[in-house]
DNA sequence: GTCGATTATTGCAGTCTCTGCACTTTTGCG
DNA sequence: CGCAAAAGTGCAGAGACTGCAATAATCGAC
């Protein structure tokens, strides 16, 4: 009888190895040469792949250095956050966050990665913009949960307090990711961060 | 004697035309097309312009169809921002938008520029992108009002602060300005805008 | 106006990113 | 094993972008 873990196939674990050695890869490279001195040609060399198979991988150069893309959050987590009854801004970024660590990224890669976006913010801004792109898609979910708590908004209004909800949360979501990483890394601390950062953005928009 | 006007010389002001010329080709262009489907040879077609031209006025392919990047603003009107007593990120959003409002765009243009980032959010992801290039900037500018006000913040608390007024502002700017395009798009309204972005974030971090 | 100096535009050659397609190799499975 | 599906690869080519050198337009002084 089998495993009960769902033990993935021989084609998943070498698609996850190979992944994961191109991206050592380019970070590696991209750590000591400065992106826009690395070619996609190198880093294939170095990983040992060809450059088709790198763009069926990663799509674009970058694709390697700022990692997957943040994935769909998991159906039970969307759920959760639809029924859950907290401050709304807070709640999605707890969505945001589980959902984060729900890909459970290599810790040596995820530490070159963050200082590679401290040396070059055109990175991190790529990152965002990636992140836009699923723009559309959380403002929709923000509006699910608000047409179940607050349903006497017309369209415009309820999509620009989605759209508020959204630009909160995502911009609170550095200093929270911040903290995370140097106070503890400890994951059941994330909640406090996130409350901490909405506290300190009411004090802010306080008149 | 010359006008008081500060006129232009010949050389400037062909720039402006050619500039005008080309970012309204590129528009239409893409407006009709679709941004993929335009390249910049077509481009410099339309525009009667060489493609190595194009390149040395805007950079990249998009650079037409975003437009210049924001410049930075203008000597008084940091000095205002500087000494301004209102709430912080309500002041630091008229800062924005003033220096929006100094490069005076053109109104067509303008309206070609929204039409199309609502139809290809990509674009207005790279706007952003562009803008994040501004944001150790506008972080510092920040921080710098922040000493005079509040002294008695450590440096990391105050960068924190600081990155967190930014967020909020840049996160309202979209509705502020929708706001002001649709209700009015005249400029003395844009302070009673922002004032009710902020209270509508107001609103949603309060417990 | 003319002329030299400055600045802008252009053509060209070449590099790099990225894509479609056809072909080969690898893997999963009866 | 042997066959079908999936994944990897090579190749040709389009398109974005850059450095450099040549050309053209503008400016400022005379």
């Amino acid at each position: 009888m089998p495993t009960a873990t769902p033990v993935l196939g021989l084609r998943e674990r070498n698609r996850l190895r190979r992944t994961r050695r191109v991206e050592r890869a380019a970070l590696e490279l991209a750590l000591e040469h400065g992106v826009d001195h690395v070619t996609v040609d190198m880093i294939c060399e170095a990983s040992d792949i060809s450059p088709r198979t790198y763009f069926n991988y990663f799509g674009t150069k970058e694709g390697a250095l700022i990692g997957p893309a943040p994935s769909v959050p998991d159906e039970s987590l969307i759920e959760e956050f639809l029924h859950a009854r907290g401050p709304l801004a807070e709640d999605l970024m707890l969505l945001m966050a589980r959902s984060f660590l729900a890909t459970a990224p290599d810790r040596d890669i995820f530490v070159m990665r963050r200082t590679l976006y401290a040396r070059e913010p055109a990175l991190q801004a790529l990152q965002m913009t990636r992140m836009v792109g699923k723009r559309q898609a959380t403002v929709e979910l923000v509006m699910r949960r608000m047409a179940e708590q607050l349903p006497d908004l017309t369209e415009t209004e309820a999509r620009d307090e989605a759209q508020l909800v959204m630009s909160v949360a995502m911009g609170a979501f550095p200093v929270v990711s911040r903290l995370w990483i140097e106070e503890s890394g400890d994951e059941s601390e994330v909640e406090a961060y996130i409350h901490e950062a909405i506290a300190r953005i009411r004090r802010i928009v306080s008149p």
